[in-house]
DNA sequence: TATTTTTAACTAGCATACAAGTTAGAAAAA
DNA sequence: TTTTTCTAACTTGTATGCTAGTTAAAAATA
């Protein structure tokens, strides 16, 4: 696993919560495996009370599974949670830019184009850097239509999603997801909610995940109720 | 506070989280109030570990908002999270019944027909059940699209909603709500996804909630951000 | 050898104790 | 009297120990 240092700001628990979350999401842990509360406590020099705390969160989107005296178990790769994860980001955030094309001041809109010179700077440059960046761009949909508590869940749920996000990110070109969002944010400027849908809707086809590369991919990996 | 008893098939802190939730929808804990984990471990007769976990759950929709070392704060009814439940509920149920209209199974129709058929029996005598055979109906519908982990997330945040529903189903006739609900049944036995989102969206505009009846009403417990 | 029983080493749930921060009021100083 | 300082009683965050349940391997039995 995977230990950066700890924040300053955060608690031992958003810490623990954290570094858990990271490395579920870049498969350090691999999914299937068991792991112990101490287990990680010790790695991120807790006690069980924290990482237990975490656990409990991260368990609500069955990211984790919490059994009781056994342990707790990283899900496995299931094609039923990565489907919902993206049913509830798609449904809310198509919702989301059209509200977006007339809640969006003057200070939201510069936020954004702001952020899509970042993207395009970095495009083929650095694609860590990029992925930051496209989910700040989502994210400030989110607090320009004032639905931050939206974003939380839709992120909790996104888990199951992102785990396997890489290997769409691999089959699309960077330089198409730049270029839609760039479309998303020209119709929310245009205040035109049909386009600002259909550009959105258009992004997300991007990533309708090739369940055939996963399971080949990932095939030790994927619950049995997804095969 | 009142404290039903503990249903022997849960822990502890889903006793806690039941207890305190049902408090405060009923706002029998008080909107604005400051409650200590000790003071509900106690009423519980816990200890303060599976209360603790409670609210750390409950904080996550910002129902609670716990201040460290301070309390834990009973949110004020905020018109901004209200709205958020809604917008969040809305956007999703609109999208499911669409989908069920071509998911929904011949078993699934036939419990959909009989919650509806207890909602006409109960109608004008007991308004409690009449009220959980409604959750009840829309929690079929998001099993029926296998979508149980945004039933999970919408719930939460509906909290809010929840809290000053009440004020609107006093204005709203039951006798509404069960023919909404039926037709949002025929159009989804039909197949027919238009006009299963016609007749949701139709049913959810009856709770497009006053918010001059809820500052009337809840003068003392609106946030200050709403006025 | 094959099967059952026992046991010892694990696990998370929970209770308890302490640490660290906040607050309200008493005591001291102006 | 008014202001400041201090203190004691609170609060949640976290560590630790105990309880009860699970598991897998050793030991006993067939």
């Amino acid at each position: 696993m995977i230990v950066p240092p700890k924040n300053s700001s955060e608690t031992n628990r958003e810490y623990a919560f954290r570094v858990i979350s990271e490395n579920i999401i870049s498969l350090e842990i691999e999914p299937g495996s068991m792991i112990g509360e101490q287990e990680i406590a010790t790695a991120l020099g807790l006690s069980r009370t924290p990482v237990h705390e975490a656990f409990l969160e991260l368990s609500k989107s069955k990211i984790v599974d919490i059994l009781p005296q056994k342990g707790c178990l990283v899900s496995m790769i299931d094609s039923d949670l990565i489907r919902e994860a993206r049913f509830l980001r798609i449904t809310v955030e198509t919702a989301l830019v059209e509200d977006a094309c007339e809640l969006a001041k003057e200070e939201d809109l510069r936020e954004l184009d702001d952020n899509l010179a970042l993207q395009e700077f970095y495009l083929s440059k650095d694609a860590d850097k990029l992925l930051a960046l496209d989910n700040e761009f989502h994210k400030l949909i989110y607090r320009i239509c004032n639905k931050m508590q939206c974003y939380y869940m839709v992120s909790l749920m996104s888990m199951h999603f992102d785990r396997v996000r890489s290997l769409s990110l691999h089959s699309v070109k960077d330089l198409k997801i730049v270029s839609d969002h760039r479309a998303i944010f020209d119709a929310i400027k245009k205040k035109d909610p049909a386009a600002a849908r259909a550009a959105f809707q258009k992004h997300m086809a991007r990533f309708d995940l090739d369940w055939n590369i996963i399971s080949r991919e990932y095939k030790q990996y994927i619950s049995d109720n997804s095969k």
